[in-house]
DNA sequence: CATATTAATTGTACCGGTACAATTAATCAA
DNA sequence: TTGATTAATTGTACCGGTACAATTAATATG
């Protein structure tokens, strides 16, 4: 494992334990040196990583302090901690409405960056949320990458699946997000009604070699839609 | 200004100016320590920038490549690129409903950081977007950080004055979304109907040195809506 | 001609250093 | 005591280096 991941770590872990609150002040990085017999650059390293997942903030002449202050159950638009964790946090489970390969419709040939003919697993399911209906979603994966899903796989987590089973990395994310109103086929999914507000979202999922292998479609149930985004200005 | 600031800078430009598309290639990093005359981490630093800003991406042992491909017309979350460009790119105005010093509630109070009995600035205002009404906005600004707000300030962009004008230095925002209906009144500022979609959008603004002086509630008008969030897993 | 092996390319991890800017603490002057 | 000045603290910018992992290109092998 990398040195500064698991500084990282170490780190998130210390806060997490010692209830840390937001301003709380960590270890200046000459201690934090010494701690882990690293050098300044790789401590350094670490904190940035801490910084983008908003952890903590750093003020110059000042010191290292803990940032985050979360609110319960609300969804991470940058998922920096990972779907996995997601996972657990959150009670995710999902019923499998549509399995198959197919032909991608224009617009997911489009964003995959495919031609017409390529073929795509297509995956329709409901994700439920401490037994409550989350969201409705459509997703496409061009099969050249991910080439093979079946039942069993999509009820867990499918990017648990392209990362340990496929061994592929996961590399960035694109997302869309708008407002809308349901329409009557997703209303009847959802368990709302025709007209009630919708976040829709739509993701483009690419590899760290920047191939894109997923389009996603997600209609979210208004009530259980709680974000957050940390944003470093 | 920064060395690798104005790499990045620079890198931008060239692949706008250049209409560079998604996947196309960019020098390789010892080319641009030559181009630029620096060290090789103050090339990998602009490159960091740059790939936070979700302007690149960068593969091992392969290069370095566009990535954005934007859609027109959809507001970061992240707004790295600042609040400035957007104001350019979209044309914002706005009308002011409210504007007073007052105490905060418990609500405001709570996230400020702040006694019930310090001084804000209450802003209310509504923000149009080419015209149209994009949302409604209630600001609550800690009056011993930002000590003096009118009209005209509100008017045109409240935090190009609070950095340029009161030389304070914004650091990061926590932003929670969730998707609702309109209440009566909102429906009337937003020229909506009552019980219509809103994405309601809460944020803590702080400056670098952590401490918060912006808590701000905005009901956007779901049509104008367009969100976008580029993530790295 | 396809395929496995090797070599060259290219970004990332990590070291250890100097200089400096922003903050905070200590000191001095009024 | 207050306010200004100075000094100590602490993170950031930047250099220049070594080692290495992932990819791609070149080469050898069947």
């Amino acid at each position: 494992m990398l040195k500064y991941q698991h500084i990282a770590d170490e780190l998130e872990n210390y806060i997490e334990e010692h209830k840390l609150q937001q301003g709380a002040k960590l270890p200046v990085l000459q201690d934090l040196m010494l701690q882990f017999n690293v050098s300044k650059s790789t401590v350094t390293k670490a904190l940035e990583l801490l910084e983008k997942k908003g952890v903590v903030f750093q003020v110059r002449g000042s010191g290292i302090f803990v940032r985050r202050h979360k609110r319960n159950g609300y969804i991470s638009l940058l998922s920096n901690q990972g779907f996995k964790k997601m996972l657990e946090e959150f009670q995710l489970t999902s019923k499998v409405i549509e399995l198959d390969v197919r032909k991608p419709t224009k617009e997911a040939a489009l964003n995959l960056n495919i031609g017409l003919d390529d073929d795509v697993y297509f995956v329709k399911r409901i994700r439920f949320i401490h037994g409550q209906t989350l969201c409705l979603e459509e997703s496409y994966f061009t099969k050249s990458i991910v080439t093979y899903l079946n039942n069993e796989i999509i009820i867990e987590s499918i990017f648990n699946y392209i990362t340990e089973g496929l061994g592929l990395s996961i590399g960035f994310a694109d997302t869309f997000l708008h407002v809308d109103k349901l329409t009557a086929e997703e209303a009847r999914y959802l368990k709302l009604k025709e007209g009630d507000p919708k976040l829709y979202v739509e993701s483009i999922f690419h590899l760290t070699n920047g191939q894109p292998f997923d389009f996603s479609k997600v209609t979210y149930n208004y009530v259980q839609s709680q974000f957050f985004v940390q944003a470093s200005l």
